[in-house]
DNA sequence: GCCAACGTTGGC
DNA sequence: GCCAACGTTGGC
């Protein structure tokens, strides 16, 4: 038997340069620009309507921001196909292109930031890559009981979003 | 196909 | 700004 589907996700991104607040105010956004195959497959197996964490990384203190939901399944990220774009790969094959982004939509701004030092203090969350120095994924998976115990830290019930 | 060099991420 | 971690690249 395969694993069940996780159907929540993790989304690591710069404040700097698209903050949960950003993509409040854009209503709804392309996750392009991801370049990590790993990543990249987490991506492919997200589907519409799975909850993802907004997490804040690079700043001080890093840590979750929001809560948002995918609104549409992966597609081409058109981003490879753009030389003017940092994110081109000029090897990704338009018929069979290697990169893929979802869109997301915000559900729910956290009533205040949830710090990766809180996180680390959640049994549920003890093995996460997240908490692991050096870890490079910027997509990844997170569990029913994690996504309800950080909801939880900050006051918000995972069966009303 | 090995593996050293390189580049990037991201917490500290 | 430092540097550990680690994925990617490219020479062989």
């Amino acid at each position: 038997m395969p694993p069940a589907p996780t159907r929540h996700w993790l989304l690591k991104s710069e404040p700097d340069v698209f903050s949960y607040a950003d993509l409040v105010r854009a209503g709804r956004e392309p996750w392009n620009g991801v370049r990590n195959y790993q990543a990249r497959n987490f991506l492919r197996q997200m589907r519409p309507g799975d909850l993802c964490l907004f997490y804040h990384s690079g700043v001080k203190p890093p840590g979750l921001a929001g809560v948002g939901r995918v609104a549409r399944a992966a597609y081409p990220d058109d981003l490879q196909f753009d030389p003017e774009s940092a994110h081109f790969d000029p090897r990704s094959d338009p018929a069979d292109p290697r990169w893929s982004m979802v869109d997301v939509v915000p559900v729910r701004a956290f009533p205040r930031l949830l710090t990766l030092d809180e996180l680390r203090a959640l049994p549920e969350w003890e093995g996460s890559p997240l908490l692991r120095r050096g870890t490079r994924l910027s997509v990844l998976p997170v569990s029913a009981e994690q996504i309800r115990a950080a909801l939880g830290e900050v006051g918000l019930d995972l069966g009303t979003l």
